[in-house]
DNA sequence: CGGGAGCTGACACCGGGCTGACACCTGGTC
DNA sequence: GACCAGGTGTCAGCCCGGTGTCAGCTCCCG
């Protein structure tokens, strides 16, 4: 769980990384507006928590950057005015959520959970279709009782597809979950990683092609 | 972009419901906790409305069970309290916001579209007429319980047929939608693949002819 | 710093099923 | 029974997805 923290009062930034670190969350924390944008150009966080009085790039800039880049990262932004209008005024920038100052450490870390949680839509400590368990805390795979030697790609394509369930997941949103970074339309890897998945998860198969549509998991 | 709410005071209730609607919702109201979950039950709805003091059924025990079965609806959770411990405990509950009360109207709509904003995107869940039901998320074609192996053309146009309802399609409107480029005009592919489909579907006859105009599904 | 092992992704090739054209048949309507 | 819209049988081409292989890369270990 990456978080970034985004407040240019140093004192608060350093107390807010210390609270959330020992909450289990991975903390960044930057004291403006650029160097934030340069942290979200090359690292992927789940939440953003976002001072809206920022000097040089303000707030809401950096708010609408992220959404402008399509980004899966959620914005919590932190504002000092309480008003209604500025509220819905930071909700319609493309912020997740607010947090008027001054605020209880408590219900940030409960807002970041929340959000969190949608980020990434209630990953349960297993997944599991059929006979195949997959723990992600663990890093492991088991089939019928025997233990997958995955590689990290491999891994991360059948989460995927087991956190779908039963739904078909086209080639596209493969590569744009697995691969995150803006992949090559053309790239064949897709193909090669899941031929490799069907090779180590053996008989019966267990990946099923949907021609023209994805893949799909499941016995059947 | 449905949306369900749930709120027992019954003026405010209806209120809310055509408020919503005049902003372009898709709107139904219920009165209280069961009946919320049998809707729930039957429909997908993008965000759900939650009043958290409810009479029989409490507004915690509906987001919980929301929550349980892992259902794709966000939870805005409504609640007389606006004490920090209360709200950490709604958020805690599985609600992804709340809105203490009472509240400006711009606000309830602004939240609930920054909620849905990255919710799945609403896709028609099922499609089904008589004996035949299909899934477009998972790729499937059932008729009378017995799984049909579609191909993707069989596919897309069984689906265009199923959304037509009862209404007759012409062969020229299947081409367009489901063959999507400006098709050759004198083609005698939708004859074919409407023949391969009949096929696959079996009987008694679902796909019928009708003279000089086009086809139609039904048992009829 | 050098070498090896495993992971990754590109490329070439293969095979099968999907597709759509054509020729012919059927059945309803006048 | 003649006409013709629509159904059926069949076949060749092709496109999609699977497979084999190789080279580059990274990471680890000595």
């Amino acid at each position: 769980m990456r978080v970034l923290v985004v407040e240019d009062f140093e004192v608060l930034a350093r107390s807010i990384g210390t609270g959330l670190r020992r909450e289990g969350f991975a903390v960044d924390v930057v004291l403006d507006g650029n160097e934030a944008l340069g942290r979200l150009a090359d690292t992927r966080y789940d939440v953003v928590v976002l001072d809206r009085d920022l000097p040089e790039v303000h707030g809401d800039a950096v708010c609408r950057q992220i959404v402008a880049e399509g980004s899966k990262s959620r914005v919590l932004m932190l504002t000092a005015a309480g008003t209604v209008k500025d509220r819905v005024e930071g909700l319609g920038l493309g912020a997740d959520d607010y947090l008027p100052k001054p605020f209880d450490f408590s219900e940030l870390v409960a807002r970041i959970r929340a959000l969190a949680r949608r980020s990434t839509p209630a990953v349960p400590p297993r997944l599991e279709a059929g006979d195949v368990v997959l723990d992600p805390n663990l890093h492991t795979a088991v089939r019928a009782g025997r233990r997958l030697e995955l590689s990290p790609k491999e891994f991360s394509v059948l989460e995927c597809l087991l956190a779908s369930g039963d739904r078909v997941v086209s080639a596209e949103e493969l590569l744009e979950r697995v691969w995150d970074e803006a992949a090559d339309p053309f790239t064949t890897t897709v193909k090669t990683t899941i031929r490799r998945l069907r090779t180590k998860l053996g008989d019966p198969p267990f990946v099923h092609t949907v021609r023209e549509g994805g893949y799909r998991i499941g016995e059947g």
